[in-house]
DNA sequence: GGCCAGGCCCCAG
DNA sequence: CTGGGGCATGGC
């Protein structure tokens, strides 16, 4: 039978920059690969690519974390109701450090362009008009003025600094979550929020509790004198539903 | 055509 | 350590 996950708020909510969905097709390249599937492929899709299943998170607890979450309160229950089967994705870290050092002060549909935009002139080609994210041994010759030509702007230097420091990565999976997000933090426009989301989305966090602008209004809104400890175990989770169904719905009531 | 954006840096107090 | 200005660029 099919799985629970819900592709549409899966992988437009934010938490990924790299698929586009055109005539119900869902595309993107992952690991060098170009992913194409619809909803009626995606089962088939998932036996025959077994490394996607873990990409998908396709074996964790979300039922019970669903549930947790919509018992929570009635506002949490409504976003899970409205997105239920948001999954958080296992995305490659290198690739996630990028994307949200792009996002700061930065609009999801910019931060979309310009991820496409350093794929498709400094990744490597794939299949059409599909380019792979450049991997930071790709970048080693670049330099800040050429990001900025590519239109980084204020932001170059803190990519530039990414590719000369990426091996700070390597060794953030053996660490705790607070020790983590430091070593994250030592890279150059990476701050407390940007770290969140790396350790959420790219290191299967689930204490991570990334704090933007929009989550700001939501806990003001909903949850004053609260934190991500309130959330607890699952803070993450509910992190990506309150995130989504506040820019989705505008933040009803 | 201004306004503003999944923050962070830097510099005052 | 807290607060506030500045930041490149382009979508709206």
């Amino acid at each position: 039978m099919n799985t629970s996950i819900d592709l549409d708020s899966t992988l437009f909510s934010g938490q990924t920059f790299a698929w586009v969905k055109q005539n119900g097709v869902y595309e993107a390249v992952v690991d060098k690969n170009l992913v194409s599937f619809t909803p009626e492929s995606f089962d088939s899709l998932l036996q025959k690519h077994e490394a996607l299943r873990h990409y998908f998170d396709m074996d964790w607890e979300y039922g019970k974390a669903e549930s947790y979450l919509a018992c929570l309160d009635d506002h949490l229950a409504r976003a899970v109701k409205a997105f239920k089967g948001l999954h958080i994705l296992n995305q490659d870290p290198w690739e996630v450090l990028m994307a949200f050092l792009l996002s700061q002060n930065n609009n999801i549909k910019r931060i979309r362009s310009m991820y496409e935009r350093l794929s498709q002139e400094l990744g490597t080609h794939v299949e059409g008009v599909w380019y792979a994210f450049p991997r930071p041994q790709e970048l080693l010759g670049i330099s800040e003025s050429d990001l900025r030509r590519l239109g980084m702007g204020f932001r170059a230097p803190y990519l530039l600094d990414a590719i000369q420091n990426h091996e700070v990565l390597s060794g953030i999976a053996d660490l705790g979550d607070d020790e983590a997000s430091r070593a994250l933090q030592t890279i150059r426009g990476v701050g407390p929020k940007v770290a969140s989301c790396i350790l959420a989305f790219a290191y299967h966090r689930r204490q991570a509790f990334p704090l933007d602008t929009w989550m700001l209004k939501v806990m003001q809104k909903h949850y004053p004198g609260r934190d991500a400890s309130y959330f607890a175990p699952y803070a993450a989770l509910a992190q990506q539903y309150l995130f989504h169904y506040e820019r989705t719905q505008g933040g009803l009531l």
